[in-house]
DNA sequence: CTAGGGTTAG
């Protein structure tokens, strides 16, 4: 009989088989056997039975050995089911059994972090000097630390593993200590094909890619798993055609790709977008017949997804059933937002049940990116609230952005404290993030305050705080950061150029822009598109018109719009003209064309060609998307478009707007309101109110409505800034409410502050 | 029962 049930077990193959075993179990009366038992939960491991099957085969036994405990531990260790792993040792002590020294390493390893109060009990029982026990102890410190604790164990053992030297040299990695783990590899003995990976692996986590490389080429034997450390860190630091290249070469070379490699090939082709390889690679699934787990799911779920076949995407979501997991949902949310398919990710953000920080993330990011700032705030005000969650780096650049977004700076301070209450890991994104909010809400003394602060910087660092200079007219600064850029080791890019030459070309630096514009290598179309304002702005028309005819490609709307800006501020009506019928064809729906071309036929005095604008404006219908904003005072309103100069007292406004532009910048602030608040002469004060809150009203009307404007177009962003801080100053200091309706949002200026609302 | 590799947010 025993033989004959052991031969059973071993040849067991399928749950019936295990079924049929643990019926002969019980038709033999051996249920109440620990060998038998714990051999049936054996072979439950095995064969990955459900954890309902085992755990009916633990209650309908009562010979609860630590044998058989270990069993059941193992069980849940093999499906990763940590939790019941530890609800079993709980059991465990209840049942006065004492765990032996197999039982602890699953424990620790089960345990995680709090694996420490099990390295007591393991002292205490004598199995410090097990060799695996000991490696789980280590192996824990290594993992979540102290990583001392982890090196002194180590350096206790009498006789180290190369799994011992292999934890110590991951835990060194995992903090990025390449010294230590490099000192080790080099130190060590014997080294095996794992000791290799974590080399590999680490390299790749810190992006030293080469020297990764370095470490993969030199293994003197490969797993499928160092070709996918390998291939990872070419995904995770963005080189997918690598990974396309090293694939092949594996494929080549004969090794069988396994789950993990295809979740990490489908990942890169979504990340080149590209459809027709998608299409190719599932149908190499497809022949390879791969078992397609809920991670490769998800990867083919992004893959379509970023590639935008949403309807493929949604086909694969709504047939994933059992393994439609959380990543699979917040990919499907954050393709929707990318889309701008709004409502169809809150739809499915609203119905998800467990959101984790990514959900909350995609959304909040999904409203942010597509102007939609006070829903994004509106949002995570609710995931602090009602999620009860903690946010973290990716979250706070979403949330600065839309503050940075709609200009507000008070939130963006309170965010900016919220960083450091809370103890969230500042990224450099983060750090670029800060500096993008205060520049854009004209605060460069605290965006160049914090730019100072940061130890390590990177491009858009510099891009970040280069465009807030340029956005200030203050060229000379992101002239002189550009080549502080360069002593700091870091290649100014397109974006780089840009913010420069936007400097130039609103500093009036011509001489500047056009040595640097032909220090660039390959000049892109935004490229022209700055070179030609800086030369409209100057009134060098023909020099304009030149570049524009020498362009290697076929110029964009950026380029004849600032043509056509040019064209108004040096009343050229012909340049206007051909620069307004290039756009009208490039940009048929855009209202701010005819705006634009109307008022330099206003300042020439050719009315009857306004009056034909204007009535072109209306028959194609373009008005409706017109940017708009009002002034209400004293129960009047008073409505702006973008650039408009109809107002009755046009002229009065302009003069009114350049005094006070000018006492503003005299007064050294740019829009902080702590600065404007306390900085400002009394006399000047004085001054200020003495001008007529009639006209200033209606400044501010213009003034939000170039702000609509400036929205889009980044270059006037000063005057948003300038005009918000203006009316905030009024309100205090005339003591009463001010309400400006920019487009559907209200700003409602008192006592100094600013709220929005969406009605009023 | 030791040690290495995977999807989603900016």
């Amino acid at each position: 009989m025993y033989s004959y049930l052991t031969t059973i077990a071993k040849k067991s193959s399928t749950q019936k088989h295990l079924k049929q075993l643990h019926a002969q179990i019980i038709l033999n009366s051996l249920n109440k056997t620990s060998f038998w038992v714990s051999l049936l939960v054996t072979q439950c491991t095995r064969l990955s039975a459900p954890a309902s099957y085992t755990q009916l085969i633990f209650n309908s036994t009562t010979c609860r050995t630590v044998y058989f405990y270990t069993c059941m531990l193992k069980y849940f260790y093999h499906l990763g089911a940590h939790q019941d792993v530890l609800s079993y040792f709980q059991r465990m002590q209840i049942d006065d059994v004492l765990p032996d020294a197999s039982a602890y390493p699953i424990l620790i390893k089960s345990a995680g972090k709090y694996g420490v109060v099990l390295h007591g009990h393991v002292i205490k029982l004598g199995f410090g000097c097990h060799c695996i026990v000991r490696n789980a102890v280590m192996d824990m410190y290594a993992k979540f630390g102290p990583v001392e604790v982890a090196r002194k164990v180590f350096d206790e053992m009498p006789n180290r593993s190369v799994a011992d030297w292999n934890s110590m040299i991951s835990g060194y990695w995992r903090l990025g200590l390449e010294v230590e783990a490099r000192e080790l590899f080099d130190v060590m003995s014997e080294r095996n094909v794992i000791t290799w990976t974590c080399m590999v692996s680490g390299y790749s986590r810190m992006k030293d890619l080469g020297k990764a490389r370095w470490f993969f080429d030199g293994m003197p034997e490969k797993s499928v798993v160092s070709w996918n450390a390998m291939l990872a860190g070419y995904a995770q630091n963005g080189f997918e055609d690598e990974v396309l290249k090293l694939f092949k070469e594996m494929l080549v070379v004969g090794v069988n790709p396994d789950e993990r490699t295809w979740v990490t090939i489908i990942s890169s082709c979504s990340s080149k977008g590209d459809l027709c390889l998608a299409q190719n690679l599932e149908v190499m699934l497809d022949q390879r017949k791969i078992q397609v787990n809920s991670f490769i799911q998800s990867a083919l779920l992004d893959m379509y997804a970023k590639c935008g076949n949403m309807v493929a995407a949604r086909r694969i979501f709504d047939g994933l059933g059992l393994l439609r997991n959380s990543a699979a949902w917040n990919v499907m949310i954050s393709a929707y937002a990318r889309t701008g398919d709004l409502a169809t990710a809150r739809d499915l953000f609203d119905r998800m049940r467990e959101k984790n920080i990514i959900t909350w993330n995609s959304m909040i990011a999904g409203y942010a990116q597509n102007g939609q700032s006070p829903q994004a705030i509106e949002l995570f005000k609710q995931m602090l609230i009602i999620g009860h969650l903690k946010p973290d780096d990716v979250t706070m650049v979403s949330v600065l952005s839309a503050c940075g977004h709609i200009g507000a700076l008070d939130l963006g301070k309170w965010v900016v404290n919220l960083l450091s209450n809370i103890e969230i890991k500042l990224s450099i994104s983060v750090y670029n993030s800060i500096i993008s909010m205060y520049s854009k809400c004209g605060n460069m003394k605290d965006a160049m305050r914090i730019f100072q602060k940061m130890e390590v910087r990177d491009a858009v660092s510099y891009n970040t705080i280069m465009a807030g200079f340029a956005a200030h007219g203050n060229a000379i600064e992101a002239i002189g950061l550009m080549s502080i850029m360069q002593e700091d080791d870091i290649k100014p890019d397109r974006v780089t150029h840009i913010a420069v030459l936007t400097a130039c070309s609103h500093a009036g630096l011509l001489d500047e822009g056009r040595k640097i514009f032909e220090s660039i290598n390959c000049p892109t179309v935004d490229h022209y598109a700055c070179m030609v304002d800086l030369l409209g702005r100057l009134g060098k028309f023909d020099e304009a018109l030149s570049l524009v005819d020498r362009m290697s490609m076929e110029p964009h709307a950026g380029v004849y719009g600032s043509l056509l800006n040019a064209s108004r501020i040096h009343k050229r009506v012909d340049i206007g003209e051909f620069a307004a019928n290039k756009l009208f064809e490039l940009e048929p729906n855009n209202s701010g064309i005819y705006v634009l071309l109307s008022n330099i036929y206003a300042v020439s005095g050719r009315w009857k060609d306004v009056e034909r604008i204007r009535e072109a404006m209306k028959e194609s219908g373009v008005s409706k998307a017109t940017g708009w904003s009002s002034v209400e005072y004293d129960g009047k309103m008073h409505k702006f478009i973008a650039g408009d100069r109809s107002h009755e007292r046009v002229a009065d406004i302009y003069n009114i707007l350049s005094v006070l532009r000018r006492k503003m910048r005299e007064s050294g602030y740019f829009g902080d309101q702590s600065c404007a608040l306390t900085d400002i002469e009394e006399e000047e004060k004085e001054e200020m109110v003495g001008i007529h809150s009639e006209k200033l009203a209606i400044c501010f009307g213009i003034l939000v409505s170039e702000a609509g404007s400036v929205i889009r177009v980044m270059k006037n962003l000063r005057i948003c800034s300038d005009c918000h801080m203006a009316i905030k100053i009024i309100s205090k200091l005339e003591e009463r409410e001010i309400i400006v309706r920019d487009n559907n949002r209200f700003h409602i200026f008192k006592d100094g502050l600013c709220s929005c609302k969406d009605h009023w």
